[in-house]
DNA sequence: AAATTTAGCAACCGCCGTACT
DNA sequence: CAGTACGGCGGTTGCTAAATT
């Protein structure tokens, strides 16, 4: 039964163990006292024991290769090990498991997809982000120091990036059906979510009028400018920023959140690491249809305070680490 | 310093396709 | 066609060392 003796393109032998074979086998098994099943001691020769393999730490040529295959193979570590010299599918398989997924995850990509996420639970970090800020202005109510200001900058991009996840999660949830079960939470739980954070911000810094032109900036290449404001701050926007600036008022309470959304006229330009921005009021220019819009400058000619952080002429989200 | 948690990695398990009798 | 064994694959587990509390 089984198969015939063949070989393969090594010369090595494959195909149904002879008699001899089986004899030479078993008196080296207890010549040497191993007492390993066929299969396991064929993976550790393949992907331990073999010379050909290439230990140590993955460079980074091969993660991006590993990166760019599995976005297009997905998880077929076999393929994608033979783009890779030297490499077992075990080991990229783990090196996926243990470093790539986690690294895509935290910069907001769905690691099966590499697209961003859209789900309201892969925002959690961003929503202890946004208590640890609720916290933060609970506990200063000086906007004077440098480093309270920084930190709310920071917090300030994450939850700008956590406003636009939600909104793409409610309304993906309300018009399709996903085999995600994270993305089956109820739509009035996920309003009541969003309430909860419009409340947050009502209370918080965004009575700050003047830090608003910080706040709605996040400036980056591959992130959405997006902010969402509430309805009820369109007065204190307009007086502030609203007045010919280079921000956009989108749309007003297509649903039932009834927030505003502000973005960055076209196209957004990064700010210089030495300046701040300076707002600049004109006339208010009103947009077609029922989006209300306006237009005006902000410019970057403001003294560079010490504290102004240098990671907003970068990607924030990548780079920071959520406390 | 001890206990606990976390991260990394090798190995295991079960499934499937193929080859052969 | 059924039965058997091999070989390969991907998901998962469990061990160990490092990090943290």
């Amino acid at each position: 039964m089984g198969r015939s003796p063949c070989c393969d393109e090594n010369g090595l032998k494959k195909g149904p163990w002879t008699p001899e074979e089986d004899q030479k086998l078993v008196h080296h098994i207890q010549l040497h006292g191993l007492n390993r099943c066929g299969k396991s001691c064929r993976l550790r020769w393949t992907n331990y024991l073999r010379p050909d393999i290439k230990r140590g730490k993955f460079s980074q040529d091969e993660e991006k290769t590993i990166l760019n295959l599995h976005s297009i193979l997905g998880n077929k570590w076999s393929m994608i090990a033979t783009h890779l010299p030297g490499r077992t599918d075990n080991e990229i398989k783990n090196f996926w498991n243990t470093h790539l997924k986690k690294k895509l995850i935290q910069m907001g990509f769905d690691p099966m997809t590499h697209r961003p996420r859209t789900d309201l639970f892969s925002s959690l970090p961003q929503l202890i982000a946004l208590a640890s800020l609720k916290e933060l202005m609970d506990q200063y109510h000086s906007y004077e120091d440098p480093t309270v200001i920084m930190r709310l900058q920071t917090e300030a991009v994450q939850l700008a990036r956590l406003q636009y996840l939600l909104q793409s999660a409610t309304s993906t949830m309300t018009t399709c059906t996903t085999p995600n079960a994270l993305t089956n939470i109820s739509d009035i739980q996920a309003l009541n979510l969003l309430n909860s954070l419009s409340s947050i911000k009502e209370n918080s810094y965004m009575n700050s009028s003047s830090q608003l032109g910080s706040l709605v900036m996040p400036y980056t290449d591959d992130l959405p400018e997006l902010v969402e404001v509430p309805s009820n701050f369109q007065t204190t926007l307009n007086n502030e920023i609203g007045q010919g600036s280079d921000f956009t008022l989108l749309s007003q309470g297509e649903n039932s959140l009834k927030s505003l959304w502000v973005l960055p006229s076209s196209p957004p330009l990064p700010p210089p690491p030495s300046a701040l921005p300076v707002t600049e009021t004109s006339t208010i220019n009103p947009g077609d249809g029922d989006a209300c819009s306006t237009s005006t400058t902000t410019s970057f000619g403001g003294e560079a305070p010490s504290f102004w952080p240098e990671f907003f002429s970068e990607d924030p989200f990548i780079n920071d680490e959520i406390s």
